[in-house]
DNA sequence: AACCGGGCCAACCGCGAGTTG
DNA sequence: GCAACTCGCGGTTGGCCCGGT
């Protein structure tokens, strides 16, 4: 945490605007949120400063990704997230935004923060343990995928990731390869919700050559959607309606119920910020289904929810 | 009850890449 | 081509919380 924002404030560059900084005030999560409401994200300096904050557009950016916006999760890590975070940063290694963008609801900050003082430590203790003689497998989902031990389908799922993305090596050569014959495919598509039995094994199966439209090939060889409103579109839409914004986000432990008087233009019902409810925007990735047959959803690949485009 | 130390996590910092004029 | 600006990312900081002593 940082110091309240009242004993940090310091000289802006520009204009002589004093600038906020330390820990976000109700009231300004408050501005925040209803601006974002109702203008959806744009410039964040101009947001900053439109929405009457005495903050830099960095620090709006963060606090609305990382605890404003309306998708995110709330809660610990399922065990479904956690051994997906393993396995993603045994490939990715550091890179947050990639892991976090497989997982709907959790920011990369989160997952950092989960991974250097909860995750190191129990693979850390896990090495050790499993040096021990007496040591086996147990239900620790650190065992089951690490810990020193990785098994013969992971090794190789390993390799096949590993292989999809040396075989793109730099962005240029990404970009050509989005029209060329053919183009790899995402390994890791993100979670569709925690409370689901996930298979987390990519899809390994081969799409047939045709072009891309709807998405982008990432840095890593996997295939980014176009998803708007999700986990790959911050922003929010606007809102025209009128009354209230009734907001709900827990702050800290405690669940806060926020009600908003949003200039009589807003007007949100049931606009439930829960970890079962995600944003409108992302309902198009929603199944509608508690339990996923990721066999047959694996077996059909035009069936599969990830796919945002026509296979032809 | 007071103190202490480690864990948690919100938020800042610096940097690189991309965009704009 | 260049500088200024913006955005996004990963690393780091440091205050709060909580369990142990």
């Amino acid at each position: 945490m940082r110091k309240p924002a009242d004993q940090t404030e310091k000289a802006s560059n520009k204009g002589n605007v004093k600038l906020r900084k330390g820990l976000w005030s109700p009231e300004e999560d408050e501005k925040l949120m209803v601006y974002m409401l109702r203008n959806g994200q744009g410039c964040w300096t101009d947001i900053a400063k439109n929405a009457g904050l005495q903050r830099c557009g960095k620090s709006c950016r963060l606090r609305w990704i990382n605890y404003l916006r309306p998708d995110l999760k709330r809660g610990s890590f399922s065990l479904q997230e956690e051994q997906l975070i393993i396995h993603l940063h045994s490939i990715l290694g550091n890179r947050w935004s990639q892991i976090a963008a497989r997982l709907p609801g959790r920011t990369d900050n989160e997952i950092k923060n989960f991974w250097n003082s909860t995750i190191k430590k129990r693979l850390k203790d896990s090495v050790i343990s499993t040096t021990s003689p007496n040591n086996s497998i147990s239900s620790d989902p650190i065992n089951g995928i690490t810990g020193g031990m990785i098994s013969f389908e992971e090794h190789e799922l390993m390799n096949f990731c590993m292989d999809s993305i040396s075989a793109t090596t730099s962005s240029s050569s990404m970009q050509n390869s989005i029209t060329s014959a053919t183009y790899q495919f995402d390994p890791f598509p993100p979670l569709q919700d925690n409370s689901h039995e996930i298979n987390i094994a990519p899809r390994l199966f081969n799409v047939p050559n045709h072009s891309v439209e709807g998405g982008i090939l990432d840095d890593y060889g996997g295939f980014e959607q176009y998803v708007t409103g999700f986990e790959n579109d911050l922003s929010v839409p606007s809102l025209e309606n009128d009354g209230n914004a009734e907001l709900m986000f827990d702050k800290r432990s405690s669940n806060g119920k926020y009600l908003i008087d949003v200039d009589q233009s807003i007007k949100v019902e049931d606009f439930d910020f829960g970890t079962n409810n995600h944003w409108q925007g992302g309902q198009n990735l929603k199944t509608g289904s508690d339990q996923l047959d990721w066999e047959s959803l694996l077996a059909n690949v035009s069936f599969s929810p990830y796919l945002d485009f026509q296979i032809e």
